[in-house]
RNA sequence: GCCGGGAUGGCGGAAUAGGCAGACGCAGCAGACUUAAAAUCUGCCGAGAUAUAAUCUCGUGAGGGUUCGAGUCCCUCUCCCGGCACCA
């Protein structure tokens, strides 16, 4: 008998209808809060599931899909194990998109944001995910910005935020400074447009400050590649600060020239030093005959773009700038020369060169004929014969009294022999540097800030927050902050003497923005505080972060630098704000290549949901491969996971071949299937494993299908079993899950069931089939009681028609069997 | 150059902790149902040998090794993807 020919007959036909039941339901949870979170439930532990939220472009696209639905899903299975889940959503809607948009169609950003927000919130729900919408953020509202702004203050008031001038990066498209992470192969990470090095005046977040801690991210159950990645950002290196005596001829000038290395085991193979062309002792140690040299080379290094100055496979250039100093440990003159390989933003801006031991300072000596002089011994060559610096190690040669110590114990010797004479100290060094937060853009948050000329910079008190954008501004990127043309903006009163002041006009980076969002949705609405500290103890730090790792160096670090400040401030418990963290791989065009309008690859989300129904757009996502991996949109793949719900539908709505009469066997088999599934799909959504979760879901549904076709089935075990398919399919398809549930004469709603729960012993069948391997080959199987001895399986396995084939007279030498797993028998031939 | 990750059928992928390679799905092939098609259902679906089979051999990027047994562990190499890139 056919299940689908009863199930299609006249009259009793009901088709699976995503369309429908999936409005239906999205309607019905919203009607009934079904997904409204409150702070605190009874007998319930919180936990804080987070998935990172969307800028809002205007449409969201299957990289959304891909990111949210399965990290809802993960969402969902906890809430379904017991927790109070909040799993909010939001928009970080301040950037320069907005300002693009408006700048080529007669709209403002304002209006072109709250535009998109409004698509965007639609196209959110069609996902069917748990979102608590009532605590939605959108960091470009003034309720929102208000604290954006009092968390600036905060971090001014501890020092963290200050204004100082230093080497920055300048877009010459979008006319801003970026800091140093949005910054990707010396071109713009927005725009991809060249990028130069300005000196400016600007607003810096002491993230150094807090360098150490966030190098210290063993501890935090993240992706190790993104916990490397921003070790490697951080950049930590430890050596010595050592100071070199200018040669002159005045004896009172005691002026010198401080380098950090991490080699001052190298010391005495320094030949010559190289400054940054923008160090400050460049014009004041170049001879005379120098001067138009190095002049003419600062001029050059200045129109230079990054990309050209960066790159490394260029031939060192530099000049000499005519002028001696002096290494301290044998008063040999080493001469100093300027040159662009050394950047002016690490260590002091100067290096002592060893090109024997270093390769970038091997090639400069080379090209200018400077000498070459060996300290650590397996270079022990003639000079000409030197074809790479050796950066190996090796015992000191050359050295004077250091002479055959092995040069990682001359680090410490030196360095301390330098500390003892007041020469040098110990030193480490980051290559992270401030966080750069000041923009020269309109669509952001105001910096409050107010320069008065008697006063200084003054602090806009906190009472008067929030420093509205203004509406009506002229934001045309000149190069200059677009707030500075709005004379209503910029005049105001000082708070201190309450004479004429002006107002900070940059605005903030929208990093800043997204720093801090998690912990806002925590206590959304509040008009008094960030936070309540009651509550943030309630839900922070983050549970389970989900996100692309494109964000490692950027908002992660950001966000970790800006919890720990806070947590200094007594603001939020614990140390991180994000206790796990996973990030997923990223979905790309059917053709394998990264989605994008202009390669005619994109994947509207819409369509699949229209075509296909939110629920199997969202399995099908899951099942495509690892969460973590990414990869093609096969766009025909797509069709199994529908079929896969039509069967599902179809089983459930399916009243035939039950009974009331109970069948031990198959009550028996069906238990097995369901407990299995259980166990399986439980570990799976707790690995992240959810295309092997939906594999599992698939074999148990077309298990059921064979079992139903071909045995009769007494109903209450079938209910039992379909429920717990019903109950594992609900993280995955939660619309179809209900619908069915519902069908199935269920209580509203699946959602607010708990988990089912496996029994250990119902997950094994008594008898298993292992295979038997002769030396290591398969050759039969065997059919087994699953806790039999090895004698016993032996004495099956001697049962069998093959044995004598197979084993014949042959010794058997070996008899590995292992239990539940394989039994193998090593033979020999008799000879 | 440095640091990560990876390579398994026609395709996406699966395979506790070293134990039946290819679960699950797509595509394909054959059949059932149908006037027909779609949908659905059933079966087959890594390569090769043999008479269909039973069975055997080969097979997880390449080469070597450890082991009764290797996709999995070790060594060498190739290619692909991601990150950083003159950080002294």
């Amino acid at each position: 008998m056919n299940n689908n020919d009863s199930h299609n007959a006249p009259g009793d036909e009901v088709k699976y209808r995503p369309g429908i039941i999936e409005s239906k339901w999205q309607k019905k949870w919203a009607d009934t809060s079904l997904y409204r979170t409150e702070d605190e439930v009874e007998g319930k532990e919180n936990r804080y599931h987070l998935t990172m939220l969307p800028y809002p472009s205007g449409d969201l696209h299957v990289g959304h899909w891909f990111a949210m639905t399965p990290s809802d899903a993960l969402a969902r299975y906890f809430r379904m194990q017991g927790y109070n889940i909040l799993f909010p959503m939001g928009f970080d809607a301040f950037g320069l998109p907005a300002e693009n948009a408006a700048l080529k169609g007669d709209t403002h950003p304002q209006t072109w944001t709250e535009q998109n927000i409004k698509k965007m919130r639609d196209q959110l729900r069609q996902m069917g995910a748990m979102f608590d919408w009532q605590r939605e953020v959108n960091s470009s509202l003034p309720e929102y910005y208000k604290w954006t702004q009092w968390w600036f203050l905060q971090l001014f008031k501890n020092g963290l935020a200050e204004r100082k001038k230093a080497p920055v990066n300048w877009c010459l498209d979008c006319e801003t400074v970026l800091a140093n992470e949005q910054v990707i192969n010396g071109t713009c990470e927005r725009c991809e447009s060249t990028v130069e090095q300005r000196e400016l005046e600007q607003w810096f977040f002491r993230i150094t400050d807090y360098a150490e801690e966030l190098l210290d991210n063993g501890e935090l159950d993240w992706p190790e590649p993104v916990k490397i990645m921003q070790r490697n950002w951080i950049g930590k290196s430890i050596g010595a600060d050592v100071s070199f005596r200018m040669e002159t001829n005045n004896p009172s000038d005691d002026s010198e020239i401080r380098v950090f290395t991490t080699r001052p085991d190298t010391l005495y193979g320094a030949t010559f030093m190289v400054l940054a062309p923008e160090h400050p002792l460049v014009s004041k140690i170049t001879t005379q005959e120098q001067k138009n040299e190095v002049a003419n080379y600062i001029e050059q290094t200045k129109l230079a773009t990054e990309i050209e100055r960066q790159s490394t496979d260029r031939e060192k250039t530099g000049v000499f700038t005519g002028a001696y100093c002096v290494n301290r440990l044998n008063e040999e003159p080493i001469p100093i020369w300027i040159s662009d390989y050394v950047l002016s933003t690490y260590g002091t801006g100067a290096i002592m060169a060893v090109p024997a031991h270093d390769q970038r300072d091997f090639e400069f000596a080379q090209k200018f004929n400077l000498q070459i002089k060996p300290v650590v011994q397996q270079l022990d060559v003639p000079e000409l014969e030197i074809e790479e610096a050796y950066t190996g190690s090796g015992k000191l040669i050359n050295s004077e009294s250091f002479n055959g110590i092995d040069n990682i114990v001359a680090i410490e010797q030196i360095t301390e022999y330098l500390a003892e004479k007041g020469w040098g100290e110990k030193k480490t060094q980051y290559r992270l540097r401030d966080w750069l937060i000041s923009r020269q853009r309109y669509w952001g948050s105001p910096i409050p800030m107010i320069y008065c000329k008697a006063c200084g910079i003054v602090p806009v008190p906190e009472e008067n927050l929030p420093i509205e954008l203004p509406f009506d501004v002229e934001f045309r990127p000149t190069g200059e902050s677009p707030l500075n043309l709005s004379d209503d903006f910029v005049n105001t009163k000082c708070p201190e003497c309450n004479e004429e002041a002006r107002r900070e006009t940059d605005t903030m980076d929208t990093f800043m923005c997204s720093s801090w969002y998690y912990i806002r949705y925590c206590d959304p609405n509040n008009e008094t505080n960030a936070i309540d500290r009651d509550i943030a103890n309630k839900w922070l730090p983050v549970d389970q972060y989900t996100g692309g790792s494109e964000h490692a160096v950027m908002h992660l670090l950001y966000a970790r630098f800006f919890y720990k400040a806070a947590r200094d401030m007594g603001l939020v418990p614990g140390d991180e704000p994000f206790t796990r963290y996973y990030s997923q791989g990223q979905i790309l065009g059917p053709d394998g290549k990264r989605m994008s309008k202009s390669r005619g690859n994109v994947v509207p989300p819409d369509d699949q949901v229209t075509k296909w129904g939110a629920d199997t757009f969202r399995a099908y996502l899951m099942f495509l491969g690892p969460w973590e991996q990414g990869g093609p949109y096969d766009i025909d793949g797509i069709v199994g996971i529908s079929r896969w719900l039509n069967r599902v539908w179809n089983l459930v709505n399916n009243k035939s071949n039950l009974s009331n009469t109970e069948n031990v066997e198959t009550t028996e088999k069906l238990r097995y299937l369901n407990h299995n599934a259980i166990a399986k799909v439980t570990t799976d959504i707790e690995n992240k494993q959810f295309n092997t979760a939906i594999a599992t879901l698939m074999s148990l549904t077309n298990d059921l299908y064979t079992l139903r076709t071909n045995t009769t089935i007494d109903s209450t075990i079938w209910k039992e079993t379909t429920d717990n398919l019903l109950l594992l399919l609900a993280p995955f398809c939660p619309h179809i899950a209900e619908e069915l549930w519902e069908i199935v004469g269920n209580n509203y709603s699946i959602h607010q069931h708990s988990w089912p729960e496996y029994i250990e012993s119902f997950t094994k069948e008594e008898n298993i089939k292992i295979p038997m391997q002769i030396n290591g080959k398969l050759r039969e199987h065997i059919l087994i009681p699953r806790n039999a001895t090895e004698t016993e399986v032996l004495e099956l396995a001697k049962k069998l028609e093959r044995w004598s084939e197979i084993v014949g007279s042959n010794e058997i030498i070996r008899i590995i069997y292992v239990p539940e797993r394989l039994l193998n028998i090593v033979i020999k031939p008799v000879t």
